[in-house]
DNA sequence: CTTAGGG
DNA sequence: CCCTAAG
């Protein structure tokens, strides 16, 4: 059984921007072919799920009063407790949903292989349908295979057709009891949770038609529509980079969000304005956390120590953060969930973990919905920083059904993994300028976030907060499940950066929480798995836009750069791939050194972290390595053909300085394929 | 902001 | 990759 690698497609909730990956690396390559029309399928589906549970999440947001109902995690017993008193409160249903599913999904997949009772009524149509089709498409040869659907971090989705004996059942069996080993995955108990949970939970949903209907409907449509293979093609494509084709289809896919870039001439500016639109313009659609406030340092810091019970730390947790979001401010702590669990005690946070997990997403949840509510009230503390969460991203499922199962079933499926992934699995991450931010014990102040600086770099993520097993998972070939997200992608690879990042300096001592596991072993995947698109690190998750009007902030902080020093961060080593450089190779042999900068719009377009210094960058270490003897060359070893070609272009632009208008032409270069027709040959004649 | 180079 | 000087 081959699974293949699931792509990685930028999916923010509900469309969203996504972050521009680049192609994966080429290891990975052959095993990512395969059924992508019904990833994209998957996509859709995953996304409208995300959809829906967020409007009602929203729906009944204002509902919710009982905040000592919500056990979130606390697993089977108190599931259906919760799924009754919190029902209607959409963030203990959220949560609710999210273990629930979680059990259910996991039981089931452990349990029947073949067969999904469609507990879930039928919610879309036409998505499943497709993925259906498609899968059938894929997979028609065989009944007995089963299709695999994979959704990863970024919403991407691939699926896979496994070989007669379907062993994702298995595989995923086992790796369900192992989280549950582990803990890392609360809400992931088999037994506790059956299909019945699962139905309710799916019921719940159910409850809210309009929900359902209308992200159904909504999502769907973006990528269906658009040729849904084409864009995932780019995420493939190893050769280039920012092939225009690709990033045409990519964007055509997902057009509001997708890339900003891609419309964006000016990358960084127009991105930002791109982001900024974006934000406003699916304030509906997208939660967003408005108005987060965070208190500085002390503040937070004091917050945190405060509540050490894990139990009652965590119902604290929410009900303040209610609170707070209720005063259209949301609380933000700089730990983070995963921070509690590290400053706090590690054994009880990693009990509970999941129930952080859960108390997390209902605080976005919330945060999103009492956002809506209160957009107005800005209060504009030099201490604190405002901004807000565009989306995120649902993060890395894996689905794992027979052929013969029915649409209603495979949505079921999905909704269910979706729902445990929401509900149970996740973590947050948060990302400044790219990178991870690990230390959770660091102020916001000095990790560099302040009100005045850095809004736009700042960002968040949800990744699967269960990992330790990941790696494993990934490296082997198993398939890889929920926790393996390379993207850590989310991970991937811009948040591996965390990692590395992490300052030495100032992170605390290795807490060892699940966080830091998590991180690490986001990167061991990713480099094992993944490695380019990733991207970002942005990776994976969500994408938090500041979008917000920091400017908003009055006042301005003395003290905003003060801690800057500390964070700069050197940007994650991400060496390039044999495609990146073909790619650059290609470019240069037709724009010539000295054009950087077009070499990054023609071919990179789409890799935000490769600017045109970096190919700039690249190209003088190329031209070092062509020269040197294959002995001393390290790293991913470039084809000679490539080398060759680069000496090639080298010399040849090296003998015609692209501001030479005629000379060059005459001569133009037979080196390459495409001689520069650009500028300057065009110019020069 | 881009280039070009050194570090 | 970073940093910086120079257009």
């Amino acid at each position: 059984m081959v699974f293949k690698k699931r792509l990685d497609h930028g999916f923010n909730g509900f469309r969203v921007p996504a972050i521009p990956r680049a192609p994966r690396s080429v290891r990975r390559r052959g095993l990512c072919k395969k059924v992508e029309d019904s990833q994209i399928c998957a996509f859709e589906l995953l996304a409208s799920i995300a959809g829906k549970l967020l409007q009602e999440s929203e729906s009944s947001a204002s509902s919710n009063a009982s905040e000592g109902n919500d056990h979130p995690a606390s697993g089977k017993g108190s599931v259906k407790q919760e799924q009754q008193d919190e029902g209607k409160s959409f963030k203990a249903g959220w949560i609710y949903q999210g273990s629930c599913g979680e059990g259910s999904f996991a039981s089931e997949m452990a349990s029947q292989n073949n067969s999904h009772k469609c507990i879930l009524k039928e919610i879309s149509h036409a998505d499943s349908d497709e993925v259906l089709e498609r899968n059938s498409i894929v997979n028609n040869s065989d009944c007995s295979q089963k299709v695999s659907i994979n959704v990863t971090d970024f919403g991407k989705i691939s699926s896979k057709v496994e070989g007669g004996s379907t062993h994702f059942g298995e595989s995923f069996d086992g790796n369900v009891n192992e989280i549950e080993r582990l803990n890392e995955f609360g809400g992931f108990k088999t037994e506790g949770a059956n299909t019945c949970s699962s139905k309710d939970s799916m019921e719940l949903f159910l409850k809210s038609p309009n929900v359902i209907k209308s992200d159904s409907n909504v999502e769907l449509p973006l990528c269906q529509d658009l040729a849904p293979d084409t864009c995932f093609s780019r995420y493939r494509n190893d050769v280039k980079l920012g092939s225009r084709d690709d990033d045409e289809k990519f964007s055509r896919c997902f057009k509001p969000s997708t890339k900003a870039k891609a419309f964006r001439s000016p990358p960084r500016v127009a991105n930002r304005r791109i982001r900024k639109l974006l934000t406003s313009r699916y304030w509906k659609a997208a939660p967003k956390l408005k108005d987060c406030e965070l208190s500085r340092t002390d503040g937070l810091k004091q917050f945190y120590r405060k509540r050490k019970p894990c139990c009652n730390r965590q119902r604290d947790v929410l009900f303040k953060r209610r609170k707070m979001f209720d005063q259209s401010s949301v609380v933000i702590s700089d730990g983070g969930f995963s921070c509690e669990s590290v400053s706090n005690s590690p054994e009880k946070c990693m009990t509970e973990d999941k129930n952080d997990v859960a108390t997390m997403l209902n605080g976005a949840n919330g945060v999103s919905s009492s956002v809506l509510g209160h957009q107005a009230p800005f209060h504009s503390k030099s201490s604190h920083v405002k901004f807000s969460i565009k989306s995120f991203r649902v993060p890395e499922l894996f689905i794992d059904v027979p052929e013969t199962t029915t649409v209603g079933s495979l949505k079921r499926t999905v909704m269910e993994a979706v729902t445990a992934v929401l509900g149970g699995g996740l973590r947050v991450g948060v990302l400044l300028q790219g990178k991870k931010v690990r230390n959770d014990n660091r102020t916001l102040m000095q990790t560099g976030i302040s009100h005045k600086d850095n809004m736009d770099s700042l960002g968040f993520t949800l990744e699967p907060s269960t990992v330790q097993i990941p790696p494993p998972l990934c490296s082997s070939d198993l398939p890889p499940l929920i926790p393996c997200d390379p993207s850590q992608l989310l991970t991937r690879s811009p948040a591996n950066p965390a990692v590395e990042i992490s300052d030495p300096l100032t992170d605390p001592p290795p807490l060892t929480n699940l966080g830091n596991h998590v991180e690490s072993n986001d990167n061991t995947v990713s480099s094992h798995i993944d490695t380019i698109d990733k991207t970002e690190p942005d990776s994976k998750a969500l994408v938090a836009l500041p979008a917000m009007s920091m400017e908003a902030l009055a006042v301005v902080p003395l003290n905003e750069k003060t801690r800057h020093s500390e964070i700069v961060q050197r940007r994650t080593r991400r060496p390039f791939s044999v495609s990146e450089v073909e790619a650059l190779v290609h470019a240069v042999e037709e724009l010539g050194t000295g054009r950087w900068r077009d070499v990054k719009l023609r071919s990179f377009e789409n890799a935000d972290h490769r600017t045109y210094v970096d190919l700039k960058d690249k190209w003088k270490t190329l031209v070092h390595t062509a020269r040197i003897s294959p002995q001393q060359r390290r790293g991913e070893p470039v084809p000679q053909e490539l080398l060759d070609r680069v000496l090639a272009a080298h010399s040849y632009w090296s003998q015609r300085p692209v501001k030479q208008h005629g000379k060059h032409q005459s001569g133009t270069l037979k080196i390459m394929e495409t001689p520069a027709a650009d500028g300057k040959g065009v110019e020069g004649i």
